[in-house]
DNA sequence: TGGTACATGTAACATGTTACATGATTTG
DNA sequence: CAAATCATGTAACATGTTACATGTACCA
């Protein structure tokens, strides 16, 4: 019941259309919400139909038309609304971790060469994540709502990469310690 | 396509009937995969038709009878073969997250009374965690798989919750910070 | 000539959630 | 006497994924 919101969070910031919703959802919001066009078309039809956004058509010239979004009273009252619910912290669902309670009936070096794989991810994450420290949030401090939400979901970020960075390479000794790695598992 | 392979992990250390899955997917690996008991039925019809697992009617008295399922040999080739594929990160997906992303836009001070709600969640989880470290892996050190899986499992989340407890402190001090806390934002 | 960006959608299917449905036994 | 536990399921709906579908403009 969250994308038709986190729509919103976007909508409420700029009007946007289709298109450009599917680009925020793939890098700024899609650090915390991902979804792709196909549900995002989807979803803006029925916000359409709640009438908490409404869509102008833009003719361009060069490229095709475009159908730009923008919030209403109501969608921004729904926003609040939303805000003032429980949001209770999403359970954790990760294969991963599934292969790793049953690891005495799968293939002990495939689920390292996994965790090997989820390293390297999550240093780049981390990369990613530092990069953008350094770039847009270098000054701000005592700084707009927007700046210190934001800030706050990147601190999480890193908290998060960093934390799991840390078990991968514990995880990988001790499964090293148990069952000594070869190269060949990997498909 | 998880749930069918979770619900193999389980039967490949046991016989059990949907019911005590249902159980079982609510605690112990319900930690790293959640699922409902009409998850867990439908599921079970369509493991039955891929032949990895089958049932059988066991009459009891004084309770209602019930269907035993059992992984067959199909099944824990099965399970071998999805270890072996790949199983990169799942994406974060947080409300919370997308309050925050959105600040400028919605209700500074129910999102702070959240992340306070979050910190208790957390802390217990913390605590429920540290009580099975100390019960269940006191001992095992140079053990079996299923123990060395499971401690691994065990770890990420005493580090998981660790890390959001860590951050939940530093938001809450950001946004107190931001705009002193009131104690009537809460439903 | 092929790939990427722009731009919007539908259809089918898989998965997850909420509600409904039934009925015995045990525990407080 | 009410609630929880045992035990299994269906139905409807919401959400997420994969594939299909179309067409222009620009760049190498």
């Amino acid at each position: 019941v969250a994308l038709a919101e986190a729509i919103l969070v976007c909508l409420a910031e700029q009007p946007l259309s289709g298109y450009d919703l599917t680009k925020t959802f793939q890098t700024s919001i899609g650090f915390f919400w991902r979804a792709d066009h196909q549900q995002i078309y989807r979803e803006l039809r029925r916000l359409r139909e709640s009438g908490w956004v409404h869509g102008e058509a833009v003719v361009q010239s060069g490229k095709p038309d475009k159908r730009v979004y923008t919030i209403t009273e109501a969608g921004r009252a729904r926003l609040v609304e939303w805000s003032r619910e429980s949001h209770p912290a999403p359970p954790v669902k990760d294969d991963l971790l599934v292969t790793l309670y049953g690891l005495a009936d799968v293939d002990v070096g495939a689920v390292a060469a996994q965790i090997t794989q989820r390293l390297t991810a999550h240093r780049e994450r981390l990369e990613l994540y530092e990069r953008i420290e350094r770039t847009v949030y270098a000054d701000v401090d005592g700084a707009d709502a927007t700046a210190v939400g934001r800030a706050l979901g990147l601190q999480l970020g890193l908290d998060y990469e960093r934390a799991w960075i840390h078990w991968c390479r514990h995880a990988l000794a001790r499964l090293d310690a148990f069952a000594p790695a070869r190269d060949d598992n990997l498909p």
